[in-house]
DNA sequence: CATATAAGTCAACATGGTTGACCTAAAGCC
DNA sequence: GGCTTTAGGTCAACCATGTTGACTTATATG
C-alpha cells in the first residue's frame, strides 16, 4: 500500500517523509489517548492517573524516586494524584524493609482491575495495527521508537536481556520486564 | 539488534509486545516534545502554540474549522493561543473571497522562522532514528503508525495520491500534502 | 555526628483543556 | 425575501495537571 515509487529520489523525499513521522506521531498519540480518557473522566481521574496506574503495574514495588524519574514531573505533582490513588485504594505503598526510607508501590486488586480496563482499547489498537502491519513492520516500528527514545536507560526497558548481561541473573524481577535500575546519570 | 529469539513462541511474546509498544509510546512522545517546550516557554508559550503553528505551515490557508477538527479542542480553547500568535504576528488571518465566513490562516515570516525553529528538534530526532533503523524500518513504522490513527481521514493525509485518484489533479496544494478535504462523516 | 537521600506537605501560580451562553456575518435553500 | 445553517468569535467559570519555592520528618551513610 505505502510502496515507493520506484525511481524518486530518496533526497526529495526526505524532508516530507520527516514531517510525517512528526505528523503521524500527533494523530496516534492523540487517537491513543483518547478511549482511556473517557474512562477516567467516568471517576473523575486524568490522564497522569493513567500513568501513575500504568507505571506501578508495570513496575510493581516502583518507587517513588524511580517513578518520578519515569514520569519526569514534579514530586508535588505526583503526590496529588498518587495521593488520590492511594486513598480510594487503587495503589498500596509499603515500607521497604531494606531502607525503610523508601515506599514501594504496588496495585490493589480493584487497582490492577482497573488498570486492566484502561489499557484494554490501547492494547486493542496496537494488537490491531500490528496485526495488520505483520511481524516485520512491527520490528521496523520497534527499531524507529527506540531511535526516538533518548535516554540509553530508558531503551534498556525494551532490550531482551541477553545472556551474560552483566548484571548477574535476570530472572528476580517477578512482574516487569526487568531493567529498574538505578542510573545516576545522563542529561 | 533487535532480532526474534528463534524457538520462541510468538503467542507467548505477545502480550508483552503491546505492553512494550504502550510503554514505547509514551516515552517516545515524552522526549519528542521536551525540546520544542524548552524554546516554547523562552517566549512565554506553551505546546499548544506548537501545535497551532505547526498545523497552520503544514496546511497552509486551513480554516480555523479545519484546524478544529485535526487538533480536537474546543473553539474557545484554539482560541485562546490562535488570538495570540496572530497578535503577535507569528499567523495572518484573511477572509476567504470565494467564502466571507472564513478565515485563512497562515504563518508570517516570523511564524515560518519560528516553526522551523521549534521542528529542528523533531526533524533531528526522526532524521537520526530513520537514519539509524534504515529504510525498511521506517516502512515498518509507518505502517504501524498508520494503524494507530483511528480515523480514515487523517490516514488519508499520508498516503502518496496514485495516479488517477478521484479528486481531479493532485499538483494544486501548493504547500501541504493535500488532503485537507471535507468529510462530515466518521465518529 | 554530620550530611545526604526518600518522601511528604503547603502555597501560589500557569497552561490548556472543558461547558454553557450568546453574538455577528455570510451562505444556502425554499 | 426570509428562515436556517455555518464560520467565527467572545465572556465567564471551572478543572486537571504541570510548575517553583520553602520546609519537615525519617532514615541511611560516611
Amino acid at each position: 500500500m505505502v510502496d515507493l515509487k520506484p525511481g524518486v529520489n530518496p533526497l526529495f523525499l526526505r524532508d516530507e517523509d520527516l514531517r510525517q513521522g512528526i505528523e503521524m506521531f500527533f494523530y496516534a498519540y492523540r487517537d491513543f489517548t483518547n478511549q482511556p480518557d473517557e474512562i477516567l473522566a467516568e471517576i473523575g481521574f486524568g490522564r497522569a492517573h493513567h500513568r501513575v496506574i500504568y507505571f506501578v503495574g508495570r513496575y510493581s514495588g516502583i518507587t517513588v524516586t524511580q517513578l518520578l524519574e519515569i514520569l519526569q514531573i514534579t514530586k508535588q505533582s505526583l503526590s496529588r494524584v498518587l495521593g488520590q490513588l492511594v486513598e480510594l485504594d487503587y495503589i498500596v505503598q509499603r515500607q521497604n524493609p531494606a531502607d525503610k526510607r523508601q515506599r514501594l508501590l504496588s496495585l490493589t486488586d480493584k487497582g490492577q482491575a482497573f488498570e486492566a480496563q484502561l489499557s484494554a482499547p490501547q492494547r486493542a489498537m496496537f494488537s490491531r495495527a500490528y496485526r495488520e502491519a505483520g511481524a516485520e513492520a512491527v520490528q521496523g516500528f520497534r527499531k524507529v521508537m527506540l531511535g526516538l527514545i533518548e535516554a540509553e536507560a530508558d531503551r534498556r526497558r525494551f532490550t531482551v536481556p541477553a545472556a551474560g548481561d552483566g548484571d548477574g541473573g535476570t530472572g528476580t524481577q517477578g512482574t516487569g520486564p526487568a531493567n529498574l535500575r538505578r542510573s545516576r546519570g545522563g542529561s
